[in-house]
DNA sequence: TTGAAAGCGCTAACAA
DNA sequence: TTGTTAGCGCTTTCAA
């Protein structure tokens, strides 16, 4: 019923019959400021007119906006999906909006999308995308910073990777988590590894290789730079790497990919090749991304408290006082287990 | 190196030497209607300054904003993730940000979500929510309409959901699809059916349902309504249906759960059960969602281009001429092959 | 083609 | 405690 544009706070004060400074503070401003009674019948009224407040405007006035934004890879993968879950649900609890912009698993696009996301002049940013360690984002982040956001990175505990300086860090222990795995799978018996690499130039990929192979030294097992696979760090690209190894003759004991989406791709080049994973090929991932809890074989993997993660950093950039390192818990199932 | 809050359109006219209005008309406005050699003086200014519109600001002045709306149900179900990633995409290249905003998975959220959403004067929204047919969220809706968003709704194909006046429908034809693959599965042999219905109340588990009934009546099958039972529409649901089933001593010949995550739940529940799923007990699903594609047995499904539907749904919502309805596809695999 | 100035809806001094 | 008023950064008449 409301005219075309909505109802504006002027028309709630006049029809409660203050000013609209009484009306914003009613319904907004700093607290047992204006008359119960006042207070009263501006709520009444903006109830009444179906008022909403423009967030544009207050973001004007107040020089502050209620967007945070979370930058993730590709939206459509579980281990962003569930991080986007977690900061929904943080935003939503402080009464921002979240908004989500999505790389599309391009990292060219980072600059792009840092940019757009600035237009909104977000108060806090959450970037949960795959970094690379060529520091692209580099210039987009600091414009994020300058216009007064505070952002926080999700960034793994690789000495290697170059650090954001006025970006705070969340840190996932990739490099430890991997490094565990690769010392429980040489518990389980396993000797010959193959790693499925990713690309080598996202952090998080480099980190959870460098992990898994500091993780075998300390076990006394060299793992030769051959066993060392780069490919996309998508199950098409976990299908591709190992199929062509399998191809190629290779037929490794154990397959480590570094996230649960390319060893699920891992899983069915080696079903499609005829063998059986699991028991002829072993596969481990990481993550432990839910929607891939009913694989066959159930994947080993390190779990990652993703959701919490994601609530956590949009927590921590809103200044709250968090935790700030997170860890992965290896869990072995079936599509390690040794039969033999 | 920009001053806190970064720089202002007033900045870059004065480095180039000309008014806030031509800056403005240079950077934006209307075409054709500077002259060059001030338009590359302002554009070398807002490039050296680091300039970037404040997209508040600029959406009070024209009175229309950059944001288009999503409204999803669950952004970890794989299937609003597919469609948020090509709503994105379609977004992205009209230059436009989306924002998404999820009710959790809790439809009474509804309202609220489309609430917080009309505040950012969105100049479209997409609801892929899953709606309920009580029509909790009309007025949600119609406060977005009011606000001048144009509002585009994914509906199913199905005449006893109530209609929403002021949404332009998307139609998905989740009846038809799910009558043919009845029909599919009725041609492959299978007889003893049961039906994983989901939340009654929502209108796409409510048309699948329904849908699927009329294709095996069409078969001249008639399906108890004792052998429909309601449930979440997740994974868990899935699950927990299918175990209280197979529990009671029920063992159909083959189970239709409503969308694809129900039918994987279903799948680890026959397992449990120590039944061979495909093999004992055929169960087919709904989507034909990406993230799925690996499980065993591989899960005869109807195929939805959910990524295209995201993006025929923000198109649309944004004025252009598009597909307004999608089929499903069906597809028979694995986990529905008659072995005997 | 350009610039001055009036808003967009709201908040926040500042006075009363 | 309330109202008046001056902006927030930008676009857009309206004159020049």
């Amino acid at each position: 019923m409301a005219e075309r544009g909505g109802v504006r706070l002027e028309d709630v004060a006049r029809a409660a019959g203050v000013s609209v400074a009484t009306a914003s503070r009613a319904l907004n401003g700093s607290t047992r400021r204006v008359r119960p009674e006042h207070s009263e019948r501006v709520a009444a009224a903006a109830a009444e007119l179906g008022y909403l407040p423009d967030a544009h405007a207050q973001a004007m006035a107040r020089g502050t906006t209620t967007v945070v934004s979370l930058v993730v890879g590709d939206i459509t993968d579980p281990y962003f999906a569930e991080i986007a879950s977690g900061a929904m649900r943080a935003a939503d609890r402080a009464g921002l909006v979240l908004v989500i912009t999505s790389t599309g698993g391009e990292p060219e696009r980072e600059a792009t999308v840092l940019q757009s996301t600035a237009v909104l002049r977000p108060r806090a940013v959450v970037l949960a995308v795959s970094r690379r360690t060529d520091g692209s984002a580099e210039s987009g982040i600091r414009t994020l910073h300058d216009r007064g956001a505070s952002v926080v990175a999700l960034v793994s505990d690789d000495s290697d990777a170059p650090g954001i300086d006025v970006a705070t860090p969340l840190t996932i222990r990739n490099r430890a988590g991997a490094a565990s795995l690769a010392g429980a799978l040489v518990d389980e018996g396993h000797r010959d590894f193959v790693v499925l690499a990713g690309d080598p130039d996202v952090v998080t990929a480099r980190a959870r290789t460098a992990g898994f192979v500091a993780g075998l030294a300390r076990r006394g097992l060299e793992l030769p730079e051959t066993s060392v696979t780069a490919g996309p760090f998508t199950r098409d690209g976990g299908y591709a790497a190992m199929a062509r190894l399998l191809a190629s003759g290779h037929r490794p004991g154990c397959v480590f990919a570094v996230n649960d989406v390319t060893a699920v791709g891992a899983l069915a080049a080696i079903r499609d090749h005829g063998l059986e994973p699991g028991a002829d090929v072993a596969v481990a991932g990481f993550d432990d991304v839910r929607m891939l809890a009913d694989v066959v074989p159930a994947l080993s993997t390190v779990r990652l408290p993703l959701d919490t993660i994601g609530e956590t950093a949009v927590r921590r950039a809103l200044g709250e006082d968090v935790a700030t390192v997170f860890d992965g818990e290896v869990v072995l199932r079936q599509s390690t287990r040794r039969t033999g």
